[in-house]
DNA sequence: GGCCTTAATGCAACAGAGTTGCGTGCAAGC
DNA sequence: GCTTGCACGCAACTCTGTTGCATTAAGGCC
């Protein structure tokens, strides 16, 4: 939200050449800002209540970011979308692994980990994409272990 | 459905201690006979038409499955569970990796494939479960090219 | 077998995430 | 500035799954 993230917000949305509008450059900042993957919740709060942007608005705004590669989503087991600003890796495709904490829920992005792409399928099928996910703990879940 | 099915789904019941309901055996004999994943939906199908079980029973039921490590379930992109009777590995950990077709849905035990458990992740993060997912086309939706 | 206890079922109402339809507004091209 | 059509806002809707509560039936006991 600062305005740092604000402009390279703005620019983003410009080199796609679709219509700049208020809505597109203030979620993606809003995606931009965050250190883990945001839900449609929580992207609508910070949205509406700053701004006023309606919550379709907001969902509409997200899968066009997806669409146009400014962010990626990532499903869930609370089937709720979470979806996180696309990386320095800029428009290639989402490769890289994800992890979940098992007790707040968080999800961030593991760049440097990439699912390996040789895995053996039944006969006929075809491989286009390996999605991996550790589950576990965060650090600000896992149990203090200090004076155990 | 064959009465191969029913008869194993009964006896694998009667193993859990609790009471043995015809709704719990016609629900995992439904999921023995499948040779991939299913929906609550479709469950509910064949289980509603043949024996009228109501669908809030069905959810119960594959909640309780699932829960006594009858059968396990698996998160799609399109905010449905998807549940498989538990393979011969019996009561073990789900742990491993399943293939989702893009184009009908249709998601299988890859039961010989595992996920790697020596992933890199931040500090003071825990690892509690990897999950592997490969993503393609299914036999039947690989275009043909026999011609081509 | 019949009786009792309590877990499981059926039904209706509810909840949350996301979608659709349609009239209005505003970005961008001229 | 004026026009055009994409995007927005709002309301109504769909779909998956959940909860509350009265009723049924599994299984232990005699
Ligand atoms: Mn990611
Ligand atoms: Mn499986
Ligand atoms: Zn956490
Ligand atoms: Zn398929």
């Amino acid at each position: 939200m600062t305005p740092t993230f604000h402009d390279r917000a703005e620019s983003l949305v410009q080199r796609t050449g679709a219509r700049v509008t208020r809505q597109r450059i203030e979620v993606l900042a809003i995606l931009l800002s965050a250190r883990r993957a945001l839900t449609h919740h929580e992207v609508e709060d910070r949205a509406n209540r700053s701004l006023g942007i309606d919550r379709v608005t907001v969902y509409r705004v997200l899968e066009w970011l997806t669409a146009h590669e400014l962010a990626h989503k990532i499903a869930g087991e609370d089937r709720v979308w979470r979806f996180n600003a696309a990386g320095d890796e800029g428009g290639r495709s989402h490769a890289h692994a994800h992890f979940k904490c098992n007790d707040c829920g968080d999800v961030i992005c593991l760049d440097e980990v990439r699912a390996a792409r040789d895995i053996r399928l039944p006969s006929g099928y075809r491989s286009q994409a390996v999605e991996l996910t550790v589950k576990g703990l965060c650090a600000e879940c896992v149990p203090a272990r200090k004076h155990s």
